[in-house]
DNA sequence: TTAATTACTGAACATTGTTTATGTTTGTTA
DNA sequence: TAACAAACATAAACAATGTTCAGTAATTAA
């Protein structure tokens, strides 16, 4: 019996990942300019010059793409945030929590509508229970706020209430820049 | 020459209102029920019994039907909103008016995500530039809001931006509640 | 009754996401 | 090497979509 030489399956690997980074990226770009509706998987194959089947063989379906541009706006958005920590004030600290998250959503608008406005992925999201990306950056908000109540920035709030409202406000701000 | 009857014409007239309004109500029940995006001119056709081709003998295209809705939307929540002015405390209608916009968006999230979140018929609007419908509803918040202030109950801050940062509070519950 | 206008439809078009039958290249075994 | 197997890729087709248009039926006018 043969074993099979690890050099041929590792490149394979490699190759696999690649022709998934290409189509995402490719994607992402069509995505990103004209809006995750108005680009056909033709146009994606086009681009990078195969057949439109052939995304399926990487990807299961369109929303499949979407839903990994969706965990890398979620990943964008956590390092992002992560910047603020080097600010020692809490209180300082939460309102560029703040402010960082509206610019976030104004510079990615189109990541940010596919992350929390858009109907579509929601239902993908539930379907797969997938939402621990998500709640990583609500955590982290969570962690802040509760040392801003340390801190005695805020006075008798519950943490959960606080952090949803928190949170509630600046998307409410996004969305409404967003959208007018 | 002959004066033509004014009783036909006027028929006429109900007549093409009343198809406009079969076509809208029978539109509106699907997209309520199943989202603009899964609902076909031809179920909708089908619905009225008539072909296809007939809806777009009175309305231009599935957008501008989407459009009609938009406004009754706003018509139904600046309605809702009125109801408000029975409450002649200042700060307990404010908070009225706060808990009835979360209200609306909930029991009518179908509206509600046609109205501020998805962001197709968004574009139809700017189009359009009818925008007054929605900002019949701000100008109403703002009007509470003044009042609040005259009464003390919001102290030194810019009517505009508390309007702002009160209708984004609201609208972010809203969307986190509708989306999670 | 005939002509003109209006209301409507059947059939077709161009696109869409997706699947399937088929070929083609690459890897494995004898 | 030759023969077989597996992986890879595609062309072609399918079903469904929004929309248009030539033509038909119904209504109104002369």
């Amino acid at each position: 019996m043969f074993v099979k030489p690890m050099g041929i399956l590792e490149r394979k690997d490699r190759e696999k990942k690649k022709m998934r980074g290409l189509i995402l990226k490719t994607a992402m770009k069509l995505f990103l300019e004209e809006g995750f509706e108005n680009v056909t998987v033709r146009r994606i194959a086009e681009r990078i010059e195969y057949s439109p089947a052939a995304i399926y063989l990487y990807y299961k379906d369109k929303d499949e793409i979407l839903y990994a541009i969706h965990e890398i706006g979620f990943e964008k958005l956590y390092k992002q945030q992560q910047t603020i920590l080097s600010i020692k004030n809490p209180w300082k600290r939460l309102k560029k929590h703040g402010s960082n998250y509206i610019n976030f959503a104004l510079e990615n608008h189109e990541y940010y509508d596919l992350m929390f406005i858009m109907r579509g992925p929601a239902k993908k999201i539930k379907e797969k229970e997938e939402w621990e990306i998500g709640l990583r950056s609500f955590e982290f908000l969570k962690k802040n706020i509760n040392e801003c109540i340390k801190a005695g920035y805020l006075s008798k709030v519950n943490l959960d209430v606080a952090a949803f409202a928190f949170w509630s406000l600046t998307h409410g701000i996004a969305s409404r820049l967003i959208l007018c």
